[in-house]
DNA sequence: GAAAAGATTACCT
DNA sequence: GGTAATCTTTTCC
């Protein structure tokens, strides 16, 4: 398995610029892991918006807490969509944003460190979207075919990576789904417990 | 058709 | 740390 696992964290497409359909073809929390420190860009009217992703979230089948727990409806179709789609929802005033993984599983997007100093907060789910410029019309873009949105693997070395229960989720929420990178101040509230103390 | 719940955030004490 | 805002989607009668 270490070898088709690396094979998919290399897998890309031929320039080497973004990740490819393999990348995202894997179980969720692997998914979930290997997405930290990766590039999200999103081209804009005015220029791209870049984040290295911080913080995920995997939401698996048999979860009671994901939105295809009960099958496919209008809203969450795109989880059931190709392994590298965004699925976009509305929750209360904003919009937050996952990558398919396999068929009814995905990566929930919590938090980006900006690429350089700029305006704005991409710490959250709802603020990474608004950063980014992700809106619900976005619902399913293929993200490894797609202009508009890319996915890039991370350059290098991305720190220690912190595990811990769910954000917000009131069933399943002892699971421990939520992983981030330990030492970066955009990985949102509640921030990771540093080990020693529970 | 009505009601409840929600993968959040901002602002309060 | 707690709660209100706010409105869509889903579920239930």
């Amino acid at each position: 398995m270490a070898r088709r696992s690396a094979t998919a964290e290399r897998s890309s497409d031929a320039r080497g610029r973004r990740l490819g359909r393999a990348f995202f073809d894997r179980p969720t929390v692997s998914v979930a892991r290997a997405l930290l420190g990766a590039e999200l860009r999103v081209r804009g009217a005015d220029g791209d918006r870049v984040v290295r992703l911080v913080e995920t979230e995997a939401y698996v089948a048999d979860d009671p807490a994901s939105h295809a727990y009960r099958g496919p409806t209008q809203r969450n179709r795109s989880m059931f969509h190709l392994p590298g789609t965004l699925y976009v929802y509305r929750i209360h005033q904003v919009v937050c944003a996952n990558l398919v993984t396999r068929q009814g599983e995905a990566v929930l997007l919590r938090a980006g460190s900006p690429r350089r100093p700029v305006e704005g907060n991409p710490s959250g789910p709802g603020r990474l979207c608004r950063f980014l410029g992700i809106r619900l019309e976005d619902d399913g873009t293929d993200a490894v075919r797609s202009p508009r949105v890319r996915v890039r693997p991370r350059a290098g070395p991305s720190g220690p990576v912190w595990v811990g229960p769910r954000v917000g989720v009131s069933r399943a929420g002892r699971r421990r789904l939520r992983f981030a990178l330990r030492d970066d101040p955009y990985v949102s509230r509640p921030r990771p417990r540093v080990p020693g103390r529970r």
